[in-house]
DNA sequence: TTCTTCCATGCAAACCTTTGCATAAATATT
DNA sequence: AATATTTATGCAAAGGTTTGCATGGAAGAA
């Protein structure tokens, strides 16, 4: 039961005026006559029009489609982003082509061929562990497109910026350890090719350094990724030494959920004997047991705030630009699997 | 430093030859002259060329565009549902526009309306769980946009079905409580607008009976979400009662996490006093304490096949078409928060 | 040589919309 | 009454691609 789509010469013909009346009467264009405008648009309701964006897009070389790259949907961060951004969007007319690099560079570099194919008007990425060079985001600059990079940075790269302040995060969370007594703090750092990772390890340093504690190099230890699998893993190893720390703070709350039933099974107490900090609050956090103290991040606003910006790039494109660069708070989240303040 | 992106007739202007040539060359016409094709090819390459798709999909009538609607894209199994979707699509030249509908029905079908719209080729949908009506989705199935609805279904409707065997799941998960020697089971249910809730409730129920014990009705409650919280706050009341459950068969993992702190905060272990019994495999149920037993679902592959059989529909619409309505077979997880078989 | 056949290419229409310019009719001005 | 102005509409081009049909030339056949 394929019918076609009415089009602006179907109002036309029915009416017996011409296609460039009815589009000026549709658009409410002064020019027309005020009965002639009625009647176009009761006609066009009756056929059901609806404007066709191809033909539109390709008069004004515009798709209205917003393509979007992160490293992977399922986790809560990119998903609560990617959210974001929807409810940023929904109202604009633009609609989001998602797409998802799973760490791979290459998979990013072929994403952004298919958007470049695609014609989007404008990208938001967030690179993946492996992005060391920019050149493929060099040549959508060059193509005139806007492009917003969140969470994540890609030294070098000039574009809008929209972050998460990690360092500040990871600052206050091991701050808060030393505070409640604790002195030999291990960190499990993510991959140290991510500015995310790099800026929590340099806030957990300088936390440190700043309370008069030297790093300890033993301590300090790197996942390979953001799953409870690598905390559980890399935990054994460090439980297995002499000297045990009595706090971790871990790169984020994956990883530190991952560590828990380790400790707990070597007869080890949370928070007694090891406090646990996390970071990214996941829903999921709070309902262990102990709940995770963690670091909140404001990821819907980091999506909500990167679509704003990119939109108002493409709309307002002026000659000469001034990229922006966003800093949003996180905020320290105290729950049981740290010791109280004293 | 915005530059046109060239045309056909831009390489065909270099060489001296006509658009149709160019064009009949790049897809490698037998009515071309090898020597032209390569220096086509050659002019394409050193100029960028890149298809408009607008330009094609006004001639062709596609948009090689697929509609997605999900309820909301932040949980684990939609997340992941669409992560097989993805990885299916990826390699067709297909790509995806996502909309969460909040599980609100005017947000469904104002979506719908978008992607209509947006003319895409084909939609795949899991409606909301105030969805009762399929006026929106009879207008799209007109138009003749093939559809595929997977997980919920949409009952009267007409068009491909992907759905995972909630019954089954179920009642392999209560048998497999009574067979350790439960017997006043209790069931946390969804709203029972959706069909896969009442799927899971059936289960329930018939393997209670089948294995000879009366449903208590008492025993049989309805969350109003997904979330931690209501489980959270439906166990309160239920514990609060003279005969509390020996089992908990809820609907989800969310639901049944909620559960555990306020079972445990009561004094009673789990699973010797109360078994529990999820439904999901979400990825963080293995780490709780206990881990939680739950019934895992082929979340990744009910993407890729409702990916897989919208683009056969999309690509050999006959006119006599037979939907399809496939089945997956989920499967029951044994860990600790259930007692073992003896 | 002349006619046929084939091969390689070009022309133009179609897909649908928007918009500058032209035109026709109607009204206002002198 | 004749000209100037306004008002409402139509024409045609442009945007980039595909494709049926026409055309030009060259090679083959008679």
């Amino acid at each position: 039961m394929k019918r076609r789509h009415a089009t602006l010469s179907d109002i036309a013909k029915a009416l017996n005026v011409s296609a460039s009346t009815v589009s000026r009467a549709l658009h409410d264009s002064p020019l027309i006559r005020k009965e002639t405008k009625d009647s176009v648009i009761a006609m066009a309701k009756a056929l059901n029009y609806q404007p066709n964006q191809q033909a539109i897009g390709l008069l004004n070389k515009k798709t209205k489609i917003i393509g979007v790259i992160v490293p992977e949907i399922t986790g809560y961060f990119f998903a609560t982003a990617i959210n974001g951004l929807q409810d940023f969007v929904e109202n604009t007319g633009y609609k989001l082509i998602i797409g998802q690099s799973n760490e791979s560079f290459d998979q990013e570099a072929k994403l952004m061929e298919t958007l470049s194919l695609a014609r989007v008007d404008g990208l938001i990425i967030s690179p993946t562990s492996e992005t060391t060079s920019n050149i493929h985001l060099e040549k959508f600059r060059e193509s005139g497109i806007p492009v917003v990079v969140f969470d994540r940075d890609c030294p070098n790269f000039l574009s809008d910026k929209v972050f998460v302040d990690d360092y500040e995060g990871a600052f206050q969370a091991v701050d808060y350890l030393i505070k409640t007594g604790c002195r030999k703090i291990a960190h499990l750092g993510g991959p140290a090719n991510l500015t995310t990772c790099r800026c929590r390890k340099r806030g957990y340093l300088d936390a440190l350094t700043q309370n008069g504690i030297t790093p300890d190099p033993q301590l300090i230890l790197e996942v390979p990724g953001f799953t409870p699998d690598c905390g559980e893993e890399i935990i054994r190893d460090l439980l297995d030494r002499e000297a045990i720390p009595d706090a971790i703070f871990a790169v984020n709350d994956a990883v530190a959920i991952g560590t828990m039933p380790v400790i707990l099974e070597k007869g080890l107490r949370i928070p007694q004997d090891i406090s646990l900090i996390g970071f990214d609050d996941e829903p999921y956090s709070q309902y262990f047991m102990p709940s995770l103290t963690t670091v909140w991040q404001p990821v819907y606003e980091l999506g909500l705030l990167s679509g704003r910006i990119l939109m108002n790039h493409i709309l307002h494109s002026p000659e000469e630009y001034d990229y922006r660069y966003e800093l949003l708070k996180p905020e320290l989240i105290v729950r049981q699997s740290s010791k109280p303040l004293v």
